[in-house]
Parts: structure tokens; C-alpha cells; sequence
DNA sequence: GCTGACCGGTTATCATACAAGTGGGAAAGC
DNA sequence: GCTTTCCCACTTGTATGATAACCGGTCAGC
């Protein structure tokens, strides 16, 4: 048994049918606000049982791609996927990767920017502490990539905005794997470039913490535009603040 | 008969399991990795049958909070949420169309700066038709909708990364609803306001037809945070580039 | 012309049954 | 005692059929 692989298992029949259904009708297929057919004409036309179609629908509704209501049918959505922002699974291509990290930047840059106006001492010192603990890291040649996230990850609440807070989080759970794996290929870190992490953190917090909005903002641009280029994405190319 | 109202139609059984399941795990009730209990069970603790319960789990399975498999039994996944994210339906409370707002304005910042540097002539000449049409509404004292959608859109397009104008349009739409109606309370716009519209959209444009990315950006977040103004939402707040 | 009962079609829910996958433990073999 | 095999309980996946609630239109009755 040489070439064994993984078996592929058997998608499971809502799987499908969902996924036949959004898109039928993100394809235009079904035009917002036009009806489905029944769950049983459904139902014959994909051979399964009514069961499988209401799951698959039950699905789309929760993705507020239809609606449905008792006695009438089930009506594509006026605007269908409003108020769902998705993300492909693993963005395996370098061009996803850094679009997508691209648009962390903006954000995480704009966070920051509003951390310097709003943080308070206790975020304050939150930063700190994760400097400190970075710091003892550098020393010891290792990064800490542990309090490296909750360094972010505090200056993103200090925003005081939860829906920086909320994206920030939601990019990052994506990147995160993508980040590991580009990572793991570039070798270890430099010792060099785990040192210049450290000046761009502390640029970062000097600025928030002289209550310096615009330098913050510049500085968490520079500090993930190079990050970027560390992971062999491309610099950002946007605005040089 | 004086105080009728909309009827409150019965909730959906599967809505309200899956409301109660979706929260048990976001709470942590339910670690990540943890297993639930069987269909059976859950059925049994909330009274309905399994179908309803099925179809509550399929919808978790499609925001990726669980993970199901057959003869095993459902698991909460890993990252509960990621790879989603969602708005609530109608951010009736001003702070959070606010704080949506200024989400809006740092991410269309930075599209307007990636544009400045990226738009092609096609793009630059459908920027400059959408101000010649609006240009002709002003003319006749009314704003065009239309066309100030169509001139941010293609902004955002120009960006050249899919993720700026995924998510903007995803912003959009679940802004536009609540902005309607705000703009429906502080009546109509004055034409004194439209004025200041036409004149921010061209300053925006001026800057990233001149590619200079900076100014583009600059322009588009005071283009924006003067809107939140004039919709009574207060001032971005943020860096003042 | 208007009202109201009725009807066919649709979704929502339930109950039951069987198929298929999984893991553990009983039982057999050594 | 140890290993291997097989069986069984449990779980999810799918199918079937039935009932309730709901909707829009129809049509008899007035």
C-alpha cells in the first residue's frame, strides 16, 4: 500500500442541495423575491426526501439568503447574503492572503488610531505588560507570538469600538493558520527581525500612549505593512500616512 | 380598538433551538471540541421532535459553530464563528450605527488611497460620470441616490482587492436601511448640505485622479465622517490624517 | 356587491422506521 | 493472559407518512 490517501467520505445530501441552492441563486437563477419551488417539487428534482430539502433550506435562511412563510413558499431574500460576511475556509492563494491582510491593515491601523484617543490605564498597562513579556522573549533569541496576539488584541478593544473588536478577532482566527504555514516555510524568524517586531510594537504603544492618534495609526500601518513583507506577501502599497 | 399593533407571529421552533444552542456555545456552555448531547437528547430537553432539532444543528453546521459526524455525534469546532461574520439584522440603537459607521469610514479610507493608486481610466471616467450626474441633481436642489452609491462603489472596486469591496458592499447594505430612515427623521437635506456633498465627493476624486493616495484618503474620511455628522451620528473621532 | 365558508396548496411539526457509521466490550481463539 | 474478531448499543443521515397551521383564491348564499 503505497499512493494511500485520505478517502473522500460521502458529502452529506443537505450539503449538496444547499449548496445547488445558493447558486441557483446567488447566480441570479432565482431573482430576489421570486418563490422557490415547494420543498416537494424540490424535493422530486433532487431525488432526496423533503426532509434533506428543509434542511438545506433551513441553511439558506439562516444565511438570510430566503424566507420563508407558512402557506406561501419559500422567497429569495430582496437582498441576498445583507448581513453575512463570509470568508473562504483557508485562503490558500498568496494574492487572498494578502488582500486580505491588506484590509487587516486599514483596520487594525484605524483601531489603533482611535486605542490613542480612547484607551484607558488599564488597557494601558495591558500593553505594557505584554511589551515587557515580549521583551524577555527577545532576549532569549524566541518570539512570543502568545502575547504578541493579546498586544493586538488589546489595542483592538481599547478601540472602544466592538465592531473593530469583533473584525479584528474574525480576521485574525483567518489568518491565523495561513500566517503559521507562510511561516513555517520562511524558516524561523531572524533574530534581526524579532527585534525590529519590538521597535514596532513599542512605536505603536509610545504613540498610543502620548495620546498621539495619527502617529498611532502610522505606526500600526508600518508595524503590520512590514509584518507583511516578512511573510512574503508584498508590502501594503496603500496611503503612506 | 386603539393600541393595535403588528401581531407577534409564533417564532419558528428550529429558530428559537437553534437561538438557545448558538448562545450555549458562544458562552462557553459548550467548549470548543466539546461534544453535544445526541438529537435525542436535546429533542427530549426541549421538547420538540428531531427534526426541529436537525434542522437547528444544520444551521450551526453552516456558521461553523459545530461539526457533526455520523455514528459520533455533533462537535463544537475548534474556532467557534470563524469564517463568518455577522451584523444584526437592524442596528436600531444609534451607537451601534455609529460605531458601523466608523468601521465604514477607516476601510473606505483605505480603498479610496488603494484606488488612488490603482484605478484604471475606465474606472476614473465612471467616477467622473457619477459627479457630472449628481452635478445636474444639485442643479435641481435633490440628491442622487443613485448615483452617490454608484460613485462609492466604483471607488471601492478600484481598489483592486475583492475583500475591500466585498466588505464594503456588506457594510452598505446593512447600513442603508438604518441611514433611510435617519435622514427621513432630520427631514429633508438642506441644499446648503448637498452642496458640501458635491463638493467632498469631487475633492475625493481630484485626489485619486492626481493619484496622490494620502489626500484621497484623507479626503474620503472627511467626506464620511462629515455624512455621520449630518446624520446625527457625531464625528468619526478618529486620526486626523 | 359583499360576506364568509370552503378548498387546494404550502410550510411547520411530529412520529416512526431504517440505513450507515463508530466505538467499546463481549466472546472466541491462541 | 493476551490478542483478535465480532456483535451490539448508540449516533447521525435519510426516508415516509401524517397532522396542524396558514395563505390565497373561489364560489355559494344573501
Amino acid at each position: 500500500m503505497t499512493s494511500i490517501t485520505s478517502v473522500t467520505r460521502a458529502p452529506r445530501l443537505s450539503d449538496e442541495v444547499a449548496r445547488q441552492l445558493t447558486a441557483a441563486i446567488r447566480s441570479g437563477e432565482f431573482a430576489p423575491g421570486a418563490r422557490l419551488p415547494s420543498e416537494k417539487e424540490l424535493a422530486e428534482r433532487f431525488e432526496v426526501s423533503r426532509m434533506v430539502v428543509r434542511e438545506a433550506m433551513s441553511r439558506l435562511k439562516s444565511d438570510e439568503l430566503i424566507d420563508t412563510r407558512q402557506g406561501l413558499g419559500a422567497f429569495v431574500a430582496a437582498e441576498p447574503g445583507r448581513g453575512l460576511f463570509r470568508l473562504e475556509p483557508d485562503p490558500a492563494i498568496a494574492k487572498d492572503l494578502h488582500d486580505i491582510f491588506q484590509l487587516r491593515v486599514a483596520v487594525e491601523g484605524a483601531a489603533a488610531g482611535l486605542a490613542a484617543v480612547r484607551a484607558n490605564r488599564r488597557e494601558l498597562a495591558m500593553m505594557r505588560a505584554c511589551l515587557r513579556e515580549m521583551k524577555v522573549s527577545v532576549a532569549g533569541r524566541e518570539d512570543d507570538i502568545e502575547a504578541d496576539n493579546r498586544f493586538h488584541a488589546t489595542i483592538a478593544q481599547a478601540s472602544r469600538n466592538p465592531y473593530f473588536d469583533r473584525f479584528l478577532t474574525f480576521l485574525g482566527a483567518n489568518l491565523h493558520g495561513a500566517i503559521a504555514k507562510a511561516r513555517s516555510n520562511t524558516a524561523a524568524r531572524h533574530p534581526r527581525s524579532v527585534l525590529a517586531v519590538q521597535a514596532e510594537h513599542e512605536a505603536v504603544f509610545a504613540a498610543i500612549e502620548r495620546r498621539d492618534a495619527p502617529a498611532a495609526e502610522a505606526a500600526m500601518r508600518s508595524h503590520l505593512s512590514a509584518a507583511m513583507e516578512r511573510l512574503g506577501l508584498g508590502p501594503f502599497t496603500g496611503a503612506r500616512l
